[in-house]
DNA sequence: GATGAATGAGGCTTCATTCAT
DNA sequence: CATGAATGAAGCCTCATTCAT
C-alpha cells in the first residue's frame, strides 16, 4: 500500500510487532506524508508542464526530496502517474458516485450531481482536470487501461443512476440508451471542464455553464424515456 | 503543401517558361504523394503505438523512406503531429461543418449531422479518432494550441447551427446556452467515439449509439429553448 | 566549480550541521577530481584530434566515465570547450601576468617574461597551445567571445607593463603604441609557439627562439620610445 | 584545374578540338565564372557564419546554383575550403612577396611592405583575414597542411627579405634570428589584423597601427643585427 | 531510509554526399 | 551540365533508473 513492491504481504503488523511502538507510528505517519508530498508535487508538475515534459529530478526537487527517495516510494514514473490517476479517479468517483446515489432516481437529483461537478470539483481542482482529461491520455497501455477503468466506473455509476430514473419514469427507448447517455454526460463534463477551466480561464462562468449543461441533460434524458411525463 | 521551409517562393521570374514542363509536374505530384505517404505512416503509427512510443526511424521504415527524407518534408516530429492534426481537423470540420450547415436550423438536420459522425466518420477513421482525441492531447504548447483551434472551430460551427435552431424555435434560456450545448455535443461525440471505437470494439453498435445520442441531443436542445414546442 | 546548474545554492539553512561530515568532504573532493579528469580528457583529445573531430563518447571513454556523466558535469560540448579555454587562459594569464608585473618596468624584466613563455609554458603545455591558438578559433560566438576576453586581458596586462617601461624611459611615439606593441608581442608568442611546437617539433630550439624573440621585442620597444636611451 | 577530379590529364585541348569553337570558349568562361561565384559565396559565408556553421545548401543558395552544381565544381566541402585558402594565400603571398622583394634589403622597404598589409590588404579583405586566420584553423589534417604551407611560404619570403637586410647591414646575432623574426612579424600581422579588423571594428585606426607596428619591426630587426649601423 | 552521482540506451536531428532525371 | 530529392551515418543530448555510501 505504501512502498515500492508489494512483495511482503504485510507481515509486519500482525507478526513481529503486535504493539507498534510510538516511534514506529510516527514513522508510519511521516512515510504516508512524504508519499503524499511527492504525489502532489508530481500532480502539480504534470498538470502544469505536462507528463513528458516533467523529469523525475524536477519532481524530487519540488517535493524537496532526492530522486532516490521518489524511487523508494514509487516503482517508476509511470507508477507515479497511475497512482495519481487512481487517486484522482477515486475522488471523482467518490464525489459523483455519492451525488448520483443521492439523486435517488430523480432528475432533480441528477441536476444536483451535475452542479456538484461544475461548482465543487472543477474550480477547486483544476490540476486534476488536467491530469485526468489530458495528461493521462495516450501514455501507454498500462495507464490507458487504468484510465479506462476509471471512466468505466464513472459511467457505470451514472448508468445505475439513470436506470433508477428509468425505474421511476418508465423505460428508455433503447436498451443501450442508459449506457450511451451515461457516456454522453461524462463526455459533456469532460469537454466543458476542459473548455472553461483549461483552455479558457472562466471559472466565473462555471455556474452558468453548469446550469445550462444540467438543463441539457435533463432534456436529453426525458427525451429518451419512452413514455414521457406529461 | 510544399516541403520543409518555404524559403524559395518559387523563383519563377528568371525562367522563360511559364508552363511547367511535364517532368516538373510529375515531380510535383510525386512529392505530394510522398508527403502523404509519410503522413499516413505517421498517422497509423501514432494511433497504433502512441506518439511518444513511435520513433522517427520507425515512421521512415513504415513509409519506406529514409529518416532524412522524413526531415526533408517535415521540420521535426512535432511538425508531423501538427500537420496530421490539422489535416484531420480539417476533414472533420469539413464533414461536420457541412452537415451542420445542411441542418438548416432544424432538429432533424442536427440529428442527421450526428449520424454522419457516428455512421460515417467513426467506423471509417478509427485512427483519426485516436489521433485527435488521444495522441494530440498533452503534447506541448504548440500542439495544444492547434488542438484548441480545431475544437474551437468545430464548436463554433455547431454553435452557429444551434443559433439557427433558436432562430426558428425561439430563444434559449441562457445567453451561454448555445455555446455550452455546442461544447457538450462535441464532448458527447468525443467520448462516445472513444468508448465504442477505441476502448471497446463495437463498431456494430455505433448505429444504435448514434440514434440514442441524437435523441439525447434533441431532447437537450429542446429543453433549453424558452418556449418549448408543445 | 560545481556541477551542471547551480540550481541549488547550497540549502544549508535546514541542516543543523555547519561542519560538513567527512564523507561529504570526500565526495566534494572526488567530484572535483572527476571534473578535472573529464576536462583533461577533453583537452587532450581536442588538442590531438580537433574539437569537431572529437565526439562526446570518445571523451567519456578517455575519461573512463559514461556519456551521461560528462553531461552531469558539463552542460554541453561547447561548455566543455569554454571551461577548458577559461582554465587555460587563466593559467596563461597567471604566468604571464605575474612575469609582467615582476618586470618592474625594465626591458630586462620583459625579456624574462618572454623567456618564461618560451621555456616554461610552451614545452610543458603543448596541448594548451593547440587549444588556445587553434581549436578555440572559429567555434561559434560564445567561444569566440571568451577567446577575445582572454586575449584582451593578456594584451592589457602586457600594455600595462609597457606603460611602466614608458614611465621609466620616456613616452612612446604614438598614443596607440603601447596597445599595438602589446598585441604584436602576443602575436609573436602565438605564431612562434605554433610554429615550433605544433607545426614543427623543435622543442630544443625554443630556448634560442625565445632569445631571438626577446631581442626583437627589446629592440622594437626601444625604437618606439621617443627619446631613446643612449 | 577546374572541375571535380583531375582524372583526365587534360586530353581535351590538344586532342579532339584543336581550334576551340566560339561557344566552347564561352562555356569555358562561364564555367570559370561560376566556379568563382561559388568560391566567393563560400568565402563570404565561411567568414560571416563560420565554416562548420555553413551548410552546403546555404552555399549553393548564396551562389544561386544547386547543391549538385557545387559538387560538380568542388570535390567536397573541405575542397572548397582548401581552394579558398589557397587562393587567399596566393593573393597574400603575391602582395607581401612582391613588397618584400621590392624592399631591396632596406628597412624602409620592409616598412613599406608592412604598410601594404595594414593599409591595403586588411581594410579591403576583412573576410580573407577571417578565413586565413580563423576559419581555416583546426579543420583537419589536410587543411592544416595547406595552412602550414601558406604560412611557411610567407615566412620564407620574409626570411629572404631579412637576409637581404642582413647582407647589407651585417649578420644577425643568431643563425635562427631571420627565421624567428620572420615568424614573429607574421604573428604580429596576424594578431593585429585580427584585433583591429575582427574583434574590434577599427579600420580607421589601421594606419596608425601599421605605423607603430612598422616602427616596432624596424627596431626589432636592428636590435638583432650584430653590428648596428650608426 | 535517504542521497545524488553515475549509467547508457535510445531519441531526435543534421548534413555532407550521391544520383536519377 | 544542372538539379534537388533522397540517403543514412554520425552526432549530441536526455532522462528514467540504479546503487554504493
Amino acid at each position: 500500500m505504501t512502498a515500492k513492491r508489494d512483495k511482503k504481504p504485510r507481515p509486519a503488523a500482525k507478526t513481529t510487532a503486535p504493539t507498534p511502538t510510538r516511534s514506529a507510528l510516527r514513522r508510519q505517519r511521516e512515510r504516508e506524508l512524504r508519499l503524499q508530498t511527492i504525489l502532489e508535487a508530481a500532480g502539480t508538475l504534470f498538470a502544469r508542464e505536462g507528463y513528458h515534459q516533467t523529469g523525475m529530478e524536477r519532481i524530487a526537487d519540488e517535493a524537496e526530496v532526492s530522486v532516490g527517495t521518489v524511487y523508494f516510494y514509487f516503482k517508476n514514473k509511470e507508477d507515479l502517474l497511475v497512482k495519481l490517476l487512481d487517486q484522482t479517479g477515486y475522488e471523482l468517483r467518490n464525489l459523483l458516485g455519492t451525488a448520483f446515489k443521492n439523486a435517488d432516481g430523480t432528475l432533480e437529483g441528477l441536476s444536483r450531481a451535475g452542479k456538484v461537478f461544475f461548482e465543487d470539483f472543477c474550480p477547486n481542482h483544476p490540476e486534476k482536470i488536467a491530469l485526468i482529461f489530458r495528461e493521462s491520455a495516450g501514455q501507454g497501455e498500462l495507464v490507458e487501461a487504468r484510465r479506462k477503468k476509471i471512466f468505466d466506473k464513472l459511467i457505470s455509476d451514472l448508468e445505475v443512476a439513470l436506470q433508477s430514473v428509468s425505474d421511476k419514469l418508465g423505460p428508455f427507448h433503447s436498451p443501450l440508451a442508459a449506457e450511451v447517455m451515461a457516456a454522453s454526460i461524462m463526455g459533456m463534463f469532460e469537454r466543458l471542464a476542459y473548455q472553461y477551466m483549461i483552455w479558457q480561464d472562466r471559472k466565473d462562468a462555471l455556474e452558468e455553464v453548469g446550469e445550462d449543461a444540467v438543463r441539457f441533460i435533463v432534456g436529453g434524458v426525458q427525451n429518451c424515456l419512452k413514455a414521457e411525463k406529461s
